[in-house]
DNA sequence: GATGAATGAGGATTCATTCAT
DNA sequence: AATGAATGAATCCTCATTCAT
């Protein structure tokens, strides 16, 4: 019964509840499509079913949605990405920690358009923590990277640019996805889709890192 | 002797067209540095030397400065891409091709930049003709990957990506410049970093499609 | 007890009601000074003592604005000459109407110019409303004047531009007060002025439509 | 054949000898059907297959080619006026000189929509020479109907209420006219329709001034 | 006489933000 | 926590006008 109950308090919590949630989610998907410059406030509150003022009452203003967004989109990937690279001996299986990575992604098709926007305007809004970030786990990727045995098919020189390539492989499977979806052609994010990209994209690498 | 060559080159350029030109060039690199919403007509007109109502004796309006500046823009790269593509026999060797096509972005770093604002919106603003022209390119391009003899290594499935994933890897190279460049690290489109770029690329397309 | 009653006037009219009147009261006398084209917002804020934004707090735009003054206008109007038109049997006496027609069009002096204005815009804003009304108000007008007794003297065909002269009549003797008395003639709408014209109109209706 | 060639060379003559003649007929229709404020000189260019800047070449400004337009258009309804007004003894009959008038206002239909917004704007463009003539001439006007001997059936008061309804009918007959047809009535101002108000109109000033 | 280009002033409208309730 | 009302700043765009050609 309270467990019933429960469900039912859930779904009619009053909105205020979860607005927060609610207000991150439709801010995330909006700015994800549009970018920062073309979403504004209105958007957001009508597609949170609040009103204007009261996204002030959540967050200090749109800059500081913003870098919620932001924030609370990257931590997984962040995690993991820091778990991985800092794994050590203990680190996990490469094909393993990029289904994992693609699994992330594809749970949250909006942060590689997110992040890609942000790339695009040089890293204008990122919080000094991501910015912190970067650098020290784009230095780690090269020297995992660089660790591997497939390295030795690579110019010392061109590692950075590799690890960039992946960047970018990974994360233009997502952001391409509504164009070519737009050009009738299939849709890469279904659940069809998925697996393929997951599968091709271990190929790539597997191609530019061969284990051997 | 100066003075008939000014004269000269004044009259081969009258001020109308010279404006005309100053705009597209400065609405280039605005539009690619901070996307359509983000971009003011105010900015474009102060760039330009102009007053705001004077873009207006050139374009209709933002959207067809916009328009203008993607054709503008577009047209060598398209020219370029249906060249090789539709070249057959005499298509020109790989290498010379991706040379070349660096060498125009190079010329013109916006283009991928602005293209990739295309790319995510969606390609909100892509005209109808430049939406005609992609769709049998990427057929094209698919088309000539698979006669391609290192295409043996790769799912029939898997071309439609792999062209994908060059573009991803062409664009990205110039995209995440600027970032990069704010992380302080080394500027990938420099003198010294786009021969590198470039060679890092078709090394990639090797592993990814030997000739062999 | 002053206290008390201010209270409950403040709280029987909000602040926000008030500018909503406020707002529909200048833009009335405005937009019947002016016509809509020659109306700004920013006089009709000014004369609210408003800032531009604010209106659009109370309503979507110009249009809106505009539609929402010619309905709040007209509606006592067409709710009179409705009450007249479909009496049937129980019609009041003609002078009895036609002196209440006059005392709200002395009461809303803005309101003849307004429809004036639509008059010579061929209705462009007359909302789909008014436009509905006004076609069966004006054949019922004329079925009315054409049981009159003095509809002996007019030949069939001639109702119609009976019932329209007696509206160039009623609404002309408003339009005209201002370019009258710009001509150093005496206002035609001071406390002196209207009886005079009442008395003027209901005589030429008499001429006009004899009651034996 | 200098006929013909006089015919040919009308038609053929470079749009800049008449110039003149079509911005004053196109700003006549505009001004009449959208007021001062909402015709532009862009649309009075247009419609007269120039640019903005011709219209400069013809009249100083908008105010001048409103001035112009209201100048050549009232300048025969204003001879014919005082031809009457001052016509003395000789005056022609009443109803020679309604038709006359209706006459021109039927070969210039805009005119009384272009008197109708001066009326509305309070006279506002007059120019100082059309509110000169104004002022004697319902003066006059009223005059000559005093020395009518219907004159006897209405107070002396009256008189000036008098002339302004002969105005209102006169003029009214012919703005009204779009929104009637916009109302899916019948035009008033077709060759069927003119016949019919001018008979109406005489019929009305018999009623109200009855020869007798 | 005609016009492309330029522009100051102003048009309606939107935006992010604040504040009282 | 929510919101109606208010607003400074800025958005895109239009207008009438000028000037060089």
């Amino acid at each position: 019964m309270s467990g019933l109950a429960q469900d039912v308090t859930v779904r009619l919590t009053p909105k205020g509840a979860r607005s927060r949630q609610r207000i991150l989610d439709t801010a995330e998907r909006l700015f994800a499509e549009k970018g920062y410059a073309g979403t504004t406030l209105r958007d957001v509150a009508a597609a949170s079913d609040l009103r204007i003022p009261s996204l002030y009452n959540h967050f200090a203003g749109k800059e500081a949605l913003y870098a919620a967004v932001l924030e609370r989109g990257m931590q997984p990937l962040l995690e993991a990405m820091s778990g991985y690279l800092e794994a050590g001996d203990a680190r996990p299986d490469r094909e393993q920690f990029t289904a994992q990575m693609f699994g992330l992604l594809a749970l949250r098709p909006n942060l590689p358009r997110l992040v890609q926007h942000e790339v695009l305007d040089g890293g204008t809004h990122l919080s000094p923590i991501l910015r912190a970030w970067f650098k020290p786990a784009l230095a780690k990727a090269e020297e995992v990277v660089r660790a591997h045995p497939g390295a030795r098919n690579w110019d010392p020189d061109q590692i950075p640019l590799l690890v960039l390539a992946f960047y970018h492989l990974a994360v233009g499977a997502f952001t391409i996805a509504p164009l070519v979806q737009a050009l009738d052609r299939e849709d890469l994010l279904t659940e069809d889709g998925l697996p393929k990209q997951l599968r091709f994209f271990t190929d790539v690498v597997a191609a530019l890192l061969p284990e051997e």
